[in-house]
DNA sequence: GCGTTACGTTAATAGTGTTAACTTTATGCT
DNA sequence: AGCATAAAGTTAACACTATTAACGTAACGC
């Protein structure tokens, strides 16, 4: 029984509906598995091909489900960066929100990332796309604060800058909850080891082409 | 019609068919959405329900894929060593054969690794783990040999590092195959920065007590 | 030769994505 | 007001999938 129609708030709102039913299967079951339309329209009784009308295929609504799952991410990292006020500590706090986040929910962490990407040009793609530049954004922005203020050194733009720590986190995370990092060695050791590391890589780091070294860095810094 | 039987070595060649065609099927079509087993017993020309007398269920055949992956990687990985006989040079052919690998294999990649682990205990789970455990081991053995010939510091233990380079690079492949990385910057600038901040990174790393992190570490979880 | 047993087969169950044809219903227009 | 329209929802169907049970069959050890 269609109720009311036509307007666009109440189509998104329905929208939202199945994506918030999905995402409590997903969450629940921990897994795409149990995300089915049939689930979906069970819990929310209407019939199994009503969400069709919404969602052009299971893969659209996946990819729908990935934006939220960025987008929640955004938020804890927008959260971290109000503990402080310092770049330095927003970077570590960045990190730590990043690891625990994804190392404490591993389905949602999956769901982001354990999957090839069809590179789809289509709306709920852009969507997508728009969510994960926005969280890295978040880092970006940190980063390019602790340049201006003098903290952080410049020799590196701030956006290859996070790519890099996002690159490195998700090495850390992804390996984990895949179940390779439980060889004896410790995340929680090996963490704190990496961004150790990346600390001193990054402070010793000179780009190749020598004009672009704005700034000269010590190795005493961190 | 079975033919012959109870010798064990018939079985595991038979075992062995039906992951060969599960692997075609896997490469050609790129992922495992079109492995099932009926296209496996279809291309065998068996029954459909055949394969089961060898595998439990899917995960089952999943997981004795993932292991045939595993190893290939360590047969490229030892093929890149021989290139060389410094530890030095050896270390940089194998961050390079572990990426390009990846890189160009993308869905065999992700079978390796997107997936969580359901850290079963059989039989076929083990199987899986001594794969991987082999793989990481042609890092440490040359980390070791390194060490040994003074080449590399000894501040950190080879299984260690090991760790943290596979999980730097990983972290790179996972999220370029992903379609992470693809945002105008370019992995193939990425990587050569990376493995740059890494390497003066690991040069000036010093662990807070000398002691710890040459021992391995209990299972304190996070 | 004979029973055991692995191997293989068919049939059936239950679940999935997806599409097509149909019905309902709210809305905008006349 | 009434009516055409188009969105929303429904049912039915198709073509897959994994998985299991019941049933043959052929090779091996005895």
């Amino acid at each position: 029984m269609a109720r009311k129609h036509h307007t666009e708030r109440d189509r998104s709102e329905r929208r939202e509906l199945i994506l918030d039913a999905a995402m409590t299967l997903f969450e629940n079951n921990g897994g795409l598995k149990a995300v089915s339309f049939r689930q979906i329209a069970t819990v929310l009784d209407i019939s199994h091909s009503a969400p069709y009308r919404y969602f052009a295929n299971k893969d659209d609504l996946v990819c729908a489900l990935r934006a939220r799952a960025f987008r929640w991410t955004e938020l804890a990292l927008l959260e971290a960066t109000k503990q402080s006020d310092s770049p330095e500590q927003q970077l570590e706090l960045l990190a730590k929100a990043y690891i625990d986040n994804g190392l404490s929910r591993p389905h949602r962490y999956a769901l982001m990332y354990f999957n090839l990407d069809d590179a789809g040009t289509d709306e709920r793609s852009l969507e997508l796309m728009k969510a994960k530049r926005q969280a890295l954004d978040v880092c970006t922005r940190v980063i390019s604060n602790g340049q201006s203020s003098g903290v952080f050194p410049d020799s590196i733009d701030p956006l290859s800058a996070s790519h890099l720590l996002w690159t490195t986190a998700h090495g850390l995370v992804a390996l984990h909850i895949a179940g390779q990092l439980a060889m004896g060695r410790d995340t929680a050791v090996l963490a704190p080891t990496l961004i150790e590391i990346m600390k001193r890589g990054i402070a010793s780091y000179r780009p190749h082409s020598p004009t672009d070294v704005r700034k000269p860095v010590g190795e005493n810094h961190v």
